[in-house]
DNA sequence: GTCCGCAGCCTAACACCAGTAGGCGAGAAC
DNA sequence: GTTCTCGCCTACTGGTGTTAGGCTGCGGAC
């Protein structure tokens, strides 16, 4: 018998395929042990716990959605970098639906500060910065921008948009064109609203 | 002993209750059958499953959200309707943590033809109407609405704005002005493109 | 008032899961 | 070749969902 290949970063990867094939709530220390033959117990030696692992697949999701949008993104501006990332974020979500679930969870504190989490909020300020929003606005921006997509993403995923006509791919056109417009026009708004110069 | 006060909507928002305190996937048939010292067993008089008694939380919870979103609206048209309506969403999350979460869940059958689900939609329409917004675009509005909305509550949620500087009240304010700018500039946007008259 | 039906809660039991304790053997170090 | 170490093992505990079937006390029929 192979002393094994069994591995912290192989159990990860194998938890977050059987999270995108039977969903995240089905990954459960006994399955990814079945599916390498192995015992139950044998895991503890790699992770150190059942969140752990389902950590750690968030961590696994927030580095490949840094990537893939990162791609999306680079060498574009303005509206085509955000259609880019907005389709990184989509085309995500259809390819790996259970690391994306592990997107919508409170993560313990190792998670969180993890760099892949902040490789996330880089992208998505290289897309505010061709919009030209800066200082503390880019925050706000970041957070608008991140709430819309993952709002609408995870609406259409738990099937809120499945009983209404238009499909939903046509409101996800309309979203991204309306956040091209509040994109656009932020930074007069703000200054409108006199919250720039106090 | 009195034969019980145990009954399928008390146990519903005993359950609901538990999610307030424990959060959703605390809740388990075991500590509500606790929560009324009584075993295990005898909650399946009431309800048919785990799953099922999760999926009327989740009506439970389009149930009263809708009614806070309708009083919020009431007699309320365009910005100061917006601001209603989402202000009932952030309240309804702060007040009701666990019943937020068994919204962000993908509900069963059932759960998503209740009337209470509907409600929700309404109530939504109510306030694109008062931007004079109809047709097949009101489906669209409101699932970028919603989607915007639900977002960004939920990774407020989660955490992800807890690492960053300004708090996340202040970029609330700015996603509903943002959302604003958006729904006052809805028929133009469409127009614009040509997509109302193909 | 007495009896019966039945609804509602009970015990018993099974399968599954997370997690702990300790054993054992294969490969590496020397 | 001997020894050490690490990775996987077995055995076990406590908790969970779920089913099957028993008991009991309340409400209605007479």
């Amino acid at each position: 018998m192979p002393r094994s290949s069994l591995n912290r970063s192989v159990v990860v990867r194998r938890a977050a395929e059987l999270a995108d094939t039977h969903g995240l709530e089905s990954v459960t220390l006994a399955a990814v042990a079945r599916s390498f033959g192995v015992q139950t117990p044998s895991l503890y030696s790699h992770v150190r716990d059942l969140a752990a692992l389902r950590d750690q697949v968030t961590v696994l999701a927030l580095d490949e959605l840094a990537t893939r949008a990162g791609e999306a993104v680079a060498g574009r501006s303005r509206h085509d970098a955000l259609r880019g990332f907005a389709a990184a974020h989509r085309s995500y979500l259809a390819d790996h639906p259970g690391r994306w679930e592990a997107l919508q969870r409170r993560a313990g504190p190792e998670a969180v500060a993890a760099p892949a989490a902040r490789r996330v909020v880089q992208v998505t300020d290289a897309v505010l910065l061709g919009y030209g929003i800066t200082g503390p606005d880019r925050t706000h921006a970041t957070r608008v921008l991140g709430g819309a997509l993952n709002g609408f993403l995870n609406l259409e995923r738990i099937g809120s948009f499945a009983h209404s006509s238009p499909p939903a791919e046509q409101s996800w056109q309309e979203l991204v064109d309306a956040l091209h417009l509040v994109l656009t026009h932020w930074h007069q708004r703000g200054t409108s609203r006199g919250e720039e110069t106090p």
